[in-house]
This record gives structure tokens, C-alpha cells and sequence, in this order.
DNA sequence: TCGGAAG
């Protein structure tokens, strides 16, 4: 009944012949000697559609009183809205004629690279999904979980959102037709202003989710318009997008770069590894969007080259990751030690596809009165993402990784051979296995923090082009990378945390299209044997009998790490948890409950069918 | 302990 995993690797990657390698955009704008003088705001520099005339707030450069959605306790809107610091004195300079328009001096310097190369006539007419890319049939009848008070209802379509022309463009141009599910509830709520925290289904267009409402948001507020005179080496964004990782980073910022198109929104990204300079001059030119990592942000902020004064949208993705113990510290020193607006005073929006409730708990933090959402599969669900778990002793997975990159080896579509994703444990492991299979003959390249940033990039670009069709991964490579026809992926060593698992197998079965995940198990991982288990079985896959053996053997919380916790999943809101809560059985009524302080807010009310996630259940791959 | 994230 179940294809071989060569004929899923197959058909997942004639699903995936789409456009392979990355695309780099074309050369920056050549700096000229006078390059920093002349600078010209955006809305200047190009020329949108439509200013979206009839958005409320579109005329006021000032956004004094435009923080459209927000309900009371947020009155008057984010503090700092008198314009930028920085801009100290006059109230002239909002308006587009005043400092740094430069009236006709620009004579085009400063265009935006199309980012969509030559593809971008929005207006031909594109049919649902062969066009979107998107396998919207995978996602018919998902589970839908939403607590939290007065949530805004979903949207069917795009053009019911008010995103504005400029945006609609962009939408059209990456060919969307419809929203996916996510987008389908966390921009209405983004759009209302409201606080989030979501969990998404890996590859749904979560990227696009976050982006379109803040977008949408900046540009209506006009407040982009405003720039730091020329010469002034703070900059001051109105938005913040976190990731982390570098590579997770950059492809943020090619998404919400194509989103953000002819805007007039300025997305700038900022991460280690990479000539800070060459970061610092794209900042000088005005930056209303900042996608980075953590140390390189606090390294821009402790140099007083970015100030969060301004920040109106505060995003984190992959949130739980950046809330766990390495990453947590420099999370908190950004957004709670340094000049950013307060929970409450900002919108801030949570992503992942997995929220252990300790996580939950750490991030209400960072939140306001938000709304809980969970959009994703049960069950059915990853049919999508086909797993095996194979008993292989540590001295035979080479020999194990040879059998079935060999059955593969010959896998090939359109002339390209699938690719496939080898995750292992360490840094050292990673170079050690790629440099055996290289010397067996296999193309194979490798990621992982201990190569220079060049070389993490051109693996990447390597790897997506196909020129080597595997690649050796550390978790580096586990979270929100979209790398388009990954057919396999093999945990060659399982991680200890059986989130991260979920985030690798999702590197494949992305955009509702087939993958293939292969893990070697053997004793040193039965701490994850239960956790495994569950989750296998809450996606309706074959679990071997050997591995339930371990996983009964296993003691209660056995796999549940220091972030999981018992049972727990991403896919509840841990506020209904709480004791306080009189738990209505899921009820649809609203109900309003305790905290009441900037971290609580409400809870209750949701809908849909809820029926899977089980009390382990990690049900499905969330991104 | 591993991994990631500043220089």
C-alpha cells in the first residue's frame, strides 16, 4: 500500500520542479561618491499603483492617532509618535517635500530591483494552483484552534483584506491566489491589531502571514515616509521580524522584499557572520523593516546604529526556538532592556510551528491581550510527510545512508535529481559525513556554524540548484528553511527534542506537495522512543512494533526535554491549561479570565475540530 | 552536551 520511498522521492520532486535555485538579486545600486547625500524617501523613489486612497490613515504622515484596531487600553497608540527621534524639532519634516526628498535630484539611483526578475506581470491571469504552487487540497478541512477575546473572523480571500494596492500587486505577482490557512486567520488578526501567538503548519506561507499586515500597516501609516536626516547614523524602524538563524534571516527578507515591492517600504536585514559595513550602509538609507538574528541586532543596538524607539510590529519566528535557554537572554535584552515600546505599546506576533507550554508561559511576556492561534493538520495531516524510523546501530548508518542514497541515486525529474536533507548532530559529525560521502562518490555539501558564512551560503545555493543534491545538516538547517524540492530527509541522528525533529522532517512536504522522512533510531535515542511514538501515530503512520516496545519501556516524560516538558503541545493554548481556567471542554463561549496584567488577557472560544491533538501530540509538521 | 547567535 505504501510506495517506496524512492517512488515518493520521485513523485515529491515532480511536484517540486519549480524555479530551483535561489535568486540572487541583481547588483546592488552602485554607491556613488555622493551616494549617502542625495537621499530620496522611498515613496519618492517609485512610483505604486495606487496609494490605496481610501485606507483609513493614508493621509496622515503622522500616526499619531492611526493605530487602527487597537482597542482601549492601547489609546493614543504607541508612545513615540511625534515622529522619529532623531528628527528632533520641526514638525516639517513629515511631510514628503521637506528634508531629503531632494525634489528632481534622483535620477533613479535608487530604483528597487525587481525582485520578481522579469516575472512580474500581475496582470495575466494565473489559475489556482499549478500557478500558486500550493497543493490547496492538502489543506481542505484543517483543524483550527483560536482563544483569546473578540477574534477577528477569518478571510476566504485576499482582496477581503483591506492590504491595500501596492500590496494586492505583490500578491498577484508571486502568483498567491488564495490564502492558506494561516494567512487565512493571522492576518485578519494582525490586521485588527491584535497581539498573536501562532502555530503554523511548516510550509504555509507563514512568512507571508507576518508580512502583508505589517507591510500593509507601515505603509498606511505613512510614518515610513519620515527619515532620519542625512548624516545620522541611528536608524529607526517601525518594525522588527527576529529569526534564528542567518540563513533563516536572508530568506525572510527575499519573501518580504517581493511583498513589500514599489511600497515604498524599506526591508533591511542585518545578521553576523557578514560584513557588518556593508549592512550599515543599506541602514543609512532607511530602514522601516529590520529581519536579523540576535547577536548582530545587539551588536547594531549597542553601537546606537538602530534604535527600537519606533518599533510598532515586533516579530518573532521560530519563537520558541528564540525563547529557549541559548537564545533567550539576548531575546529579553532586545526586547525588554533596551528602547523598545512596551507589550501593549507595539503589536507583537509569535510564530512557530511548535509551542511547548513552558514556552508559552516565557513568551506572554513579550505579549498583550493576544490571540492564540493554531492552524494545522491532525491526523491526515502528514500523509503529507511520510516517516519511517529504522533500527540502525551508530556503526552501520553509514552503510544504511549509502543504501538509500543509492536507491535515490538515480531519482531524477526534469533532468534534476531529488534532493535530500541529512541531518546529524554535531558540527564535527557534519564535516565527517560529508566528507565520506563525497569520497564515495556522492555530491554531497554541508551547513553548520563552524563554516564561514560564505560557505553556509554557498552550500545552501549548491544544494538548491541541485548541483549537490544532498546536503549535511546541523539543526541549523531544521527551522523555516524553504528549500523547494527536498524529497528526503534523513535523520542520520536523531535530536534529543522531539520538537526539533518536527521542524526537520518539515524541511520536505512543503506548499501541500509529498515527502519522505527517514530516521535512524537506535538505544542511544530512547529517551525520544514515547514522544516519537505519539507523534507518529497522531500523524497516522506506521510505528514498528520494536519502537513502541521502547517507547512503553520508557518512562513517563521520557523524550520530553527541558523545553517540552510533559505532556504538552504547541497546539493548545497553555492559558486553557491553567488552573484558574473552568475549562469549558473547548467550548465556543467566550470567557474572560484572570491576569488581566499585561500578560494575560483572555482565553476561550474557539472553533473547528479540535479532535487530534493529543495530549503529547506534536500532530503534525508546524513550521 | 549539542546546536545556534557578535567580533
Amino acid at each position: 500500500m505504501r510506495a517506496s520511498w524512492a517512488d515518493l522521492a520521485a513523485s515529491a520532486a515532480a511536484d517540486n520542479m519549480a524555479s530551483g535555485s535561489s535568486v540572487r538579486n541583481g547588483p546592488v545600486a552602485p554607491t556613488t561618491g555622493s551616494g549617502r547625500g542625495a537621499y530620496v524617501p522611498p515613496h519618492l523613489r517609485n512610483t505604486p499603483a495606487s496609494a490605496d486612497p481610501a485606507a483609513p490613515g493614508s493621509t496622515g504622515l503622522i500616526p499619531g492617532g492611526e493605530w487602527s484596531g487597537l482597542g482601549g487600553p492601547r489609546s493614543g497608540g504607541p508612545r513615540n509618535d511625534n515622529g522619529r527621534p532623531g528628527l528632533a524639532g520641526s514638525g516639517s519634516e513629515s511631510r514628503p517635500g521637506g528634508w531629503g526628498s531632494r525634489g528632481g535630484s534622483w535620477g533613479g539611483r535608487e530604483r528597487e530591483v525587481n525582485p520578481f526578475g522579469d516575472d512580474g506581470d500581475a496582470e495575466k491571469v494565473f489559475t489556482e494552483q499549478e500557478i500558486s504552487g500550493i497543493n490547496f487540497d492538502a489543506y481542505e478541512d484543517i483543524p483550527v484552534e483560536t482563544s483569546g477575546e473578540n477574534v477577528p473572523p477569518p478571510v476566504n480571500t485576499f482582496t477581503e483584506i483591506d492590504l491595500g494596492e501596492a500590496v494586492n500587486l505583490n500578491i498577484r505577482r508571486c502568483k498567491y491566489v488564495k490564502p492558506t490557512p494561516v494567512q487565512r486567520h493571522a492576518i485578519p488578526i494582525s490586521m485588527a491589531g491584535r497581539d498573536l501567538m501562532a502555530c503554523a503548519q511548516t510550509g504555509s506561507g507563514k512568512t507571508a502571514a507576518f508580512c502583508f499586515p505589517v507591510i500593509s500597516g507601515i505603509m498606511k501609516s505613512g510614518q515610513h515616509v519620515q527619515r532620519p536626516p542625512r548624516g545620522a547614523r541611528t536608524v529607526y524602524p517601525l518594525a522588527l521580524i527576529l529569526s534564528p538563524t542567518r540563513e533563516l534571516s536572508m530568506q525572510i527578507h527575499e519573501e518580504a522584499k517581493k511583498f513589500s515591492y514599489q511600497t515604498g517600504v524599506r526591508v533591511v536585514v542585518a545578521y553576523g557572520g557578514a560584513p557588518i559595513n556593508q549592512q550599515l550602509r543599506e541602514l543609512e538609507r532607511g530602514v522601516d523593516i529590520l529581519v536579523a538574528t540576535p547577536g548582530r541586532l545587539v551588536d547594531l543596538l549597542e553601537r546606537a546604529r538602530v534604535s527600537l524607539q519606533l518599533i510598532r510590529y515586533l516579530t518573532l519566528d521560530e519563537a520558541d526556538r528564540m525563547l529557549d535557554m541559548g537564545f533567550e537572554p539576548q531575546i529579553r535584552k532586545i526586547v525588554e532592556q533596551m528602547d523598545m515600546p512596551r507589550p501593549g505599546e507595539r503589536q507583537t506576533m509569535l510564530f512557530s510551528a511548535t509551542f511547548p507550554k513552558e514556552i508559552q508561559r516565557l513568551a506572554s511576556d513579550f505579549l498583550y491581550q493576544y490571540i492564540f492561534l493554531a492552524v494545522g493538520r491532525v491526523g491526515s495531516s502528514t500523509d503529507l510527510i511520510v516517516q519511517r524510523v529504522e533500527f540502525v546501530h551508530d556503526p552501520d548508518k553509514r552503510s544504511y545512508l549509502m543504501d538509500l542514497l543509492h536507491a535515490q541515486r538515480d531519482t531524477e525529474v526534469q533532468g534534476k535529481q531529488a534532493l535530500t536533507l541529512v541531518f546529524v548532530e554535531t558540527k564535527k559529525g557534519a564535516d565527517s559525513l560529508e566528507n565520506w560521502l563525497c569520497s564515495n562518490g556522492f555530491p554531497a555539501t554541508s551547513i553548520h556554524g563552524d563554516r564561514t558564512q560564505q560557505e553556509r551560503e554557498s552550500a545552501l545555493r549548491s544544494f538548491k540548484s541541485g548541483r549537490t543534491p544532498i546536503l549535511v545538516a546541523t539543526d541549523v538547517a531544521a527551522r523555516g528553511l524553504d528549500i523547494p524540492h527536498v524529497a528526503h530527509v534523513i535523520n542520520f541522528d536523531l535530536p534529543n527534542d522531539i520538537d526539533d525533529y518536527v521542524h526537520r522532517i518539515g524541511r520536505t512536504g512543503r506548499a501541500g506537495k509529498t515527502g519522505l522522512a527517514t530516521a535512524f533510531f537506535n538505544e542511544s535515542n530512547s529517551s525520544l522512543a514515547r514522544s516519537l511514538s505519539e507523534l507518529m501515530q497522531e500523524a497516522n503512520q506506521e510505528v514498528p512494533a520494536w519502537l513502541s516496545r521502547y517507547a512503553s519501556r520508557s518512562s513517563y516524560g521520557g523524550g520530553r526535554n527541558r523545553r517540552s516538558g510533559g505532556g504538552r503541545f504547541g497546539g493548545r493554548d497553555f492559558r486553557r491549561d491553567n488552573s484558574f481556567n473552568r475549562g469549558g471542554g473547548g467550548g465556543s463561549s467566550d470567557y474572560y479570565g484572570g491576569g488581566g496584567g499585561s500578560s494575560g488577557g483572555g482565553y476561550g472560544g474557539s472553533y473547528g475540530g479540535y479532535g487530534g491533538y493529543g495530549s503529547s501530540g506534536v500532530a503534525s509538521a508546524w513550521d
